[in-house]
RNA sequence: GGUCCUGUGGCCGAGUGGCUAGGCAGAGGUCUGCAAAACCUUGUACGGCGGUUCGAAUCCGCCCGGGACCUCCA
């Protein structure tokens, strides 16, 4: 258990594996990022929070990692009633807005919904649309080699063909033979040699606007290739790590083994990772089923579901506080569970943040807590990225903390371990699980916080001179605003939101 | 129908062949003018039925319930 190295689950073995990168020192991860079409939901949060999580340990680790995460702006098809139209140009026609114009319009919001999340950028975020040719170079070396074929403009993967000399079907554990008959009847399959087979690139319908140039019709890239082709141009042909949610693994997943493995008869992928998704009060998040919430409905409260906003560390919160291979249900009392502890965990971070070390003994217990914390993160992180774990080791230790603040003394700690622990804690929390404290008083602004202070003073005076009504007055007003904490000596308050 | 995952105390949610998860809520207490906060104490849970084992909530089988994918989806 504290063999201190870390393991992460692998889909393609269905079992936790050692990592150990291609190249000592670095790590190449891929993440499957969003459509633009629309506004960024909870589904989009999940594995961006994830994957920020996991870049961000790995670099604390001390890993280079050059993180991708791209952003499909081409192709994808809608369902059966939209008779493959191009997902972005029919929002594009209903809005009357140029196809890269609705790009540009959800690509800044999602930008904006991750920045509120905290969620970092990665290294670098690829557009599909700006890697039309290396998707064309790359089905041309997947025809080369003989495990697709043209048809009517078409290009299609050859499922039976590549089967001969590889397996299809090991990541999700699909048998072809199965899947021949559950594989329903979509557009272009008359096209297809094989109802299994999938589309590497598209021609084009005369009223599709987003298309460009091959060799083999106008059109566009099929669902995919851009995956394949822009992780191999920037972390190579095989890499460690690609993300992604569960409902990815088929066929998105499979789909790019294959045609990686076409192309350039390599894996490309080490080690696959799978979040798992989410529920709401019970139930699948789906447009149909009027329980779809986006990010900034969630942040404003602007939602039917909703009895009132949520801020966005709630919600990293609530993530974090399961694994990241479990189902998350989001209900308002998950929720709220979730701002509460986030809350506490922010109070210690910022009583610690600024406190230093002024004991006098040494206790065994509080020494033994404190001194194995970090290595018990680091333990928990190291297997399977266990940050449930980590939230309760750092709960398990803010009773400590707050007696430290409450005492205005550092007691039964050494001054060492007290260093390395408070070092470790505010690591933790703001560098690797990438939360933001809660606004504390400093952050509200210092008229806010003058004012704040000045009703203060007078109601310690009207307690001094046991006039309750008064004091108790101001607590009042005062609590819309702020949540009062009276101690011995003085009063300290807390900027809070309230309902 | 096929493939796979899952069922934990009031709620959420880790974990796991014998050793404390944690959070939220609840109860009692300390502190306090009162309250809040903080601190202390408190809960003996693992869907059902069998089996393996010295020992299972943890492994196996069956049954029941929930979910995912198989079609664009995070």
């Amino acid at each position: 258990m504290t063999d201190s190295k870390l393991y992460i689950y692998n889909t393609l073995k269905r079992e936790r594996e050692l990592f150990e990168p291609l190249h000592p020192g670095f790590v190449g991860m891929y993440l499957c990022g969003p459509t633009v079409y629309g506004d960024a939901h909870l589904g989009h949060a999940r594995p961006a929070v994830t994957f920020d999580v996991l870049f961000r340990y790995l670099t604390y680790l001390g890993y280079k990692v050059r993180y991708v995460r791209n952003i499909t702006d081409v192709g994808h098809l809608v369902n059966d009633a939209d008779e493959g139209e191009d997902k972005i140009q029919k929002k594009a026609r209903l809005e009357h807005l140029e196809p890269m114009e609705v790009v540009q319009q959800y690509t800044l919001a999602y930008h904006r919904n991750m920045g509120q999340l905290n969620v970092k950028p990665p290294s670098i975020e690829p557009r599909a649309s700006g890697h039309i040719i290396e998707q064309v170079l790359m089905i041309e070396k997947i025809i080369e080699h003989g495990y697709a074929y043209i048809s009517e403009g078409s290009v299609y993967f050859d499922v039976k063909r590549f089967e001969k000399d590889y397996p299809y079907g090991e990541l999700s554990g699909r048998v072809t033979e199965d899947l021949q008959h559950n594989t329903r009847e979509l557009d272009g399959q008359s096209e297809k040699r094989n109802p299994l087979d999938f589309a590497l690139w598209k021609k084009a319908s005369p009223e599709h606007i987003m298309h460009w140039p091959s060799p083999w019709s106008e059109g566009f890239p099929g669902w995919h290739i851009e995956c394949s082709a822009m992780s191999a141009k920037y972390l190579g042909e095989t890499f460690d790590i690609h993300g992604g949610g569960m409902d990815l693994l088929f066929p998105h997943h499979e789909c790019e083994i294959a045609q990686s493995l076409g192309a350039n008869g390599k894996q490309p992928v080490r080690y696959w990772m799978h979040n798992n998704m989410l529920t709401i009060n019970g139930q699948k998040m789906g447009k149909s089923l009027n329980n779809f919430i986006t990010l900034d409905e969630l942040f404003s409260g602007k939602h039917s579901l909703l009895e009132k906003p949520y801020s966005p560390m709630a919600l990293r919160f609530c993530m974090l506080q399961a694994h990241y291979r479990s189902t998350i249900d989001f209900s308002n009392k998950g929720l709220d569970d979730a701002e509460k502890a986030y809350s506490k965990l922010s109070d210690i971070y910022l009583l610690l943040k600024d406190m230093n070390w002024n004991g006098t003994t040494v206790n065994l217990e509080v020494e033994k807590t404190l001194s194995s914390f970090e290595q018990d993160c680091i333990d928990a992180m190291n297997d399977d990225m266990n940050t449930a774990i980590v939230l309760s080791n750092m709960f398990k230790v803010s009773t400590n903390v707050n007696i430290f603040s409450t005492s205005g003394k550092t007691e039964g700690v050494s001054k060492e371990t007290f260093e390395k622990f408070k070092n470790a804690y505010c690591t933790f929390f703001t560098d690797i699980l990438g939360l933001v404290p809660n606004e504390s008083a400093a952050q509200s602004g210092e008229e806010f916080g003058n004012l704040v202070d000045s009703l203060l003073e007078v109601r310690n005076e009207a307690k001094k001179k046991k006039d309750f009504t008064l004091a108790d007055a101001i607590r009042n007003v005062l609590s819309k605003f702020v949540t009062l904490k009276d101690s011995a000596d003085k009063t300290s308050w807390k900027h809070e939101k309230k309902k």
